[in-house]
DNA sequence: TATTTTACCTGAGGGC
DNA sequence: TGCCCTCAGGTAAAAT
């Protein structure tokens, strides 16, 4: 969605917002006049993401620019079943528009980016931005130091060159959870959900309720590898489309394939054993009992 | 302090 | 036909 998004938003100015559901702004600290007012005629630099998170820089209001630095950010987070999408200024409504953000572009003229969310777990926000922990660039598309203060609790992803595996290995080797859990707490590597922790602790060998601190150093090296593995073609294909409400900014469904998620029953592509669903954190697991044993 | 559970939300689909 | 129940899952607050 970041790639797709990049190109139209960026050097665009904000020409108008419409906020048609409250509900969408539960991480922006003002109300919705407030977020429209403070958008209105801002100019966007660039579109920048860390694991779920996705932000976009604003340049300062030419009175009270101190510095080149952008000082906030307009930022989203899709939740489950958030959207980001690029239309023409015509375009339909749809039934579960909640924020439309008008757009003139100095190339590409008129445009708006549309969220729509049918469950409202995502929302977006205008926040300020803080320096990275580490001074790299605050994720990808980032070209500053900088991340918006309610993203900088949320570890780099796997794929980020300033990820840390050193301390990813560091933190799984003194953690009792469940691995799965471990994979899933953004605050340890972020960008993976559950489809795609399913998907690499079967590529991995590893059953998901194994103890994080049970993990050989050999293991977590494999583990890390096919999350990065699982995410990169994930990255390729656009995404995962289990339901209808995971599309690019087009609208178009990605065409990742899973091997065990959402499996349960088939036989496992390995070994040929059923793949076994059970429930997980109020969610589900689904793994081979054959290739992914359990500790 | 560290870990685990729950609330939030809508729509699809199944059972009766 | 229509009502009730379950399920989907990311985040952060609340509970243990």
């Amino acid at each position: 969605m970041r790639l797709g998004l990049a190109p139209a938003v960026s050097r665009a100015t904000i020409s108008g917002v419409e906020v048609f559901d409250p509900r969408a702004l539960t991480r922006h600290d003002g109300d919705a006049r407030d977020f429209e007012a403070r958008l209105a005629g801002r100019r966007i630099l660039g579109a920048a993401r860390r694991g779920k998170f996705l932000w976009m820089p604003l340049a300062a209001r030419s009175a009270d620019a101190a510095s080149d630095a952008p000082a906030e950010a307009l930022v989203a987070h899709l939740g489950m079943s958030g959207q980001l999408l690029l239309r023409a200024p015509g375009a339909d409504a749809g039934r579960h528009l909640r924020v439309r953000v008008g757009l003139e572009h100095p190339e590409h003229g008129e445009l708006r980016v549309d969220f729509v969310d049918q469950r409202t777990f995502g929302s977006l926000a205008i926040n300020g931005l803080v320096p990275t922990s580490d001074g790299a660039a605050g994720g990808w598309g980032a070209a500053e130091a900088l991340v918006p203060s309610q993203v900088a609790h949320i570890a780099r992803d796997p794929l980020d060159d300033a990820f840390d595996a050193g301390r990813l290995g560091a933190v799984l080797a003194r953690k009792n959870s469940a691995v799965k859990r471990v994979l899933l707490d953004q605050t340890v590597l972020s960008g993976v959900g559950n489809i795609y922790a399913d998907e690499a602790l079967w590529a991995a060998r590893i059953h998901p309720e194994t103890p994080a601190s049970a993990l050989s150093p050999r293991a977590v090296g494999r583990l890390l590898a096919e999350v990065r593995a699982v995410l990169e073609k994930a990255l390729v294909e656009g995404g995962t489309s289990f339901d209808e409400q995971y599309v690019n900014v087009n609208g178009e469904a990605g065409r990742n394939e899973l091997n065990v998620y959402g499996q349960a029953g088939r036989a496992c592509e390995r070994c040929g054993t059923s793949i076994a669903r059970e429930r997980f954190m109020n969610r589900s697991s689904h793994y081979c009992p054959t290739c992914q044993r359990r500790p």
